[in-house]
This record gives C-alpha cells, sequence and structure tokens, in this order.
DNA sequence: GATGCGTGGTG
DNA sequence: TCACCAAGCAT
C-alpha cells in the first residue's frame, strides 16, 4: 500500500511539472507573494484573480508598500474582485508584518495562521510554498480529487472532515516537495478532476476509486443544500374567559416544552383548512374548533419562512421558541403577542 | 457549527 | 433559466 501510495506521488509531482500552468506566482518563493497570491484566489478562480495580482505587485512590489498605503486605495485595487474583507484583512496584515515584525513573515502554519484573513488552508499553502513544511492544503479540489481517488465518503460539509483528509495527506506529503506536491493536488483538482471529470485524460484510473467503482458522481459527499422555498408557521392562539390552549410538544426539539398550536405547512392559510376539512387527524379536530366554536378566541397567525432557514434559528430569531409552562402563564396576552410576532416578521 | 460574504463561469 | 460552484475566512 505504502508503495502504491509513493508511486501515485511520484506520478502526480511528474504530472504536474508538466503540466502545470505558468502563473507569475509559481516563479517566485517570496512569501510576500505568495500570500498576495493565496488571499486573492480564495473562492475565486485564476483567471479572474491573475489580472489583480498583476495591478497589486505592479502598485505594491513589496508588502511595506502595500503597508504604507491607505485602506481606500487597497479597496479601489480590490474592487470587482469582491469579499471585500479579503482587501481589509489583507491590508491590516501587511501592516502588522510591515511594522511589528519589521518585515518579516512568520515562517510556519502555526505562525501564519494567527494573521487576519489566514486561516487552515491559506497558512498551509504559504509554509509549504514559500517556506517548504510538509503541511498539506486542503481546498475544495483537494476534497474532490482525494475522496475520488481514495474513496473518503465523509461529508465535507462538516468541518471535522478536513481532519480527515489532512491526516490522510499528512502520511503521503514528501517532506522535500510539500510545495509541488500541495500545488499538484490543487491544479489536478482545478484541470482534472473537475466536478464533471475529465476521466478520459487521466493518468490515475487504473489506482481510482472513484473511476474503478464508477462513483465520480457520488464524490465528494456533500450534504445537500437546503433547496429555499416557502413555508408557513400557522400557529393556532385560543383564547376562553382569559385562558389560553397551549400543548406540550411530544419531540423533537424543544420535547416538553410548551407552546400554541403549530401547523406547519407548504400551504396558505386557506388552502390548509380546505384539506383538513372533515379529516380525522389531530390537527383537524383542531381546525374544527376554529370553524365552530364561536366562543373560542382564534387567530392564526401565519408566518411565511424559507426553509434555506433552519427553524430553531428562524423561531429564536422571532421570538417563537417554546417556552416553560411557567413563563408561558406570564406571556402577555395573545394580541400583544400576535402584534409581536407580525412585527418580527417585517 | 451555521451563516454571510461577491463576482463570474458552467452544464 | 438557474442551481451550483470557485486556491476560505471570520464571526
Amino acid at each position: 500500500m505504502q508503495r502504491n501510495q509513493n508511486y501515485f506521488v511520484q506520478e502526480l509531482i511528474d504530472w504536474f511539472s508538466k503540466a502545470k500552468r505558468d502563473l507569475p506566482w509559481r516563479q517566485t518563493r517570496d512569501p510576500y507573494k505568495i500570500w498576495l497570491s493565496e488571499i486573492i484566489l480564495q473562492q475565486t478562480r485564476v483567471e479572474q484573480g491573475l489580472p489583480y495580482y498583476e495591478r497589486f505587485i505592479d502598485h505594491h512590489p513589496d508588502v511595506h508598500s502595500l503597508a504604507d498605503s491607505n485602506e481606500k486605495d487597497v479597496l479601489k485595487l480590490w474592487e470587482g474582485l469582491g469579499y471585500y474583507s479579503r482587501a481589509r484583512n489583507l491590508h491590516a496584515t501587511a501592516k502588522f508584518i510591515s511594522k511589528e515584525l519589521n518585515g518579516t513573515f512568520p515562517n510556519n502554519y502555526q505562525n501564519l495562521l494567527q494573521l487576519k484573513g489566514i486561516g487552515p488552508y491559506t497558512a498551509a499553502a504559504i509554509a509549504s510554498i514559500a517556506f517548504k513544511e510538509s503541511t498539506p492544503v486542503v481546498d475544495g479540489n483537494v476534497y474532490r480529487f482525494a475522496s475520488r481517488y481514495f474513496g473518503v465518503f465523509d461529508d465535507i460539509t462538516q468541518s471535522a472532515t478536513r481532519k480527515t483528509f489532512e491526516s490522510l495527506l499528512r502520511d503521503i506529503i514528501p517532506s522535500d516537495r510539500p510545495d509541488d506536491f500541495n500545488q499538484a493536488m490543487m491544479e489536478f483538482g482545478a484541470t482534472v478532476c473537475t466536478p464533471s471529470p475529465n476521466c478520459d485524460q487521466c493518468h490515475f484510473t487504473q489506482s481510482c476509486f472513484a473511476y474503478q467503482q464508477k462513483a465520480q458522481n457520488q464524490l465528494p459527499v456533500k450534504t445537500k443544500k437546503v433547496k429555499v422555498s416557502e413555508e408557513h408557521l400557522n400557529y393556532l392562539i385560543f383564547e376562553h374567559s382569559g385562558k389560553y390552549l397551549l400543548h406540550s410538544r411530544t419531540e423533537g426539539i424543544w420535547k416538553g416544552l410548551y407552546q400554541f398550536y403549530l401547523i406547519r405547512s407548504k400551504e396558505e392559510q386557506k388552502e390548509l383548512l380546505n384539506k383538513y376539512d372533515g379529516k380525522v387527524t389531530m390537527e383537524s379536530e383542531i381546525i374544527k374548533h376554529i370553524l365552530t366554536h364561536r366562543r373560542l378566541w382564534v387567530k392564526f397567525v401565519t408566518i411565511e419562512i424559507h426553509e434555506a432557514k433552519s427553524f430553531k434559528n428562524l423561531s429564536k430569531e422571532l421570538g417563537l421558541h417554546p417556552f416553560s409552562l411557567e413563563e408561558m402563564l406570564n406571556l402577555p396576552r395573545p394580541k400583544v403577542i400576535v402584534n409581536y410576532l407580525q412585527q418580527a416578521v417585517n
């Protein structure tokens, strides 16, 4: 196994030396230039970031020049690239390195990680490329390529999964060429093992888990982003002789806590009433109360939400989370609550 | 740990 | 058309 992995690493680095794109930050080991390129390339394609890199180097060839600039000018140079906090952090870090560190860059992963705008990926990239530290980078390309090649099914949207990949790669990253290995992994993911992979031009199909299992489209595992669609929270507030009808949640989050009756639905309130008319369910019994028992004071409060927001967070935001029974008895009158809810929606 | 942050490309 | 994605980070 170890022998096979050595073979994989060697083939990958050989491929990289032949196929790598000729990019300006690959012509230098100046940590300032490596750093600048990595910040620009965060969530940004090479073609989009390249002209910005050139412009920054023209205006600010070293960290002192950038530090002596002002934030407004830096933002002007950044204009159109997006994620503008990157520019503010870039400038702040340039000032820190220039003034506090006398222009000397931190030269290892842990110290780089302390700098503003530098997270796990960027710290590993700079440490390996500028300082030859054997620390693996894990970015979107690496997740894709490594999960397919090695057959890793961990959900990459879970932050704990980063450790799985770091550990796997730490075992195979060659200590003499961590820079080439890291860049080769990313370059391969960016040009061959793309989301819709180019397996016909891949060197590694013989030993690729996904290719052999025809699982390219199953990897990497990424839990689906929740589709954004409307949903209604229908709160039923019953009042009779100054008393309010509540119930205790029987399951899920907030089990045992009290709340007003709630019917979650995709439908508008009117369709909801039609849907439950005549059906024998707990909820329909409540609907019947609404329709027939006029002496009950009943108010429907319907709130439109998007599924993209978790129910838990939205409820908290709107102040709809259930209360203990004791708290519930001390609530203001329902009408006040209704007004509050409607305001919260606006 | 979930969420917001931006612009541009892709199938 | 549009969901998804691209060398992530801060909060």
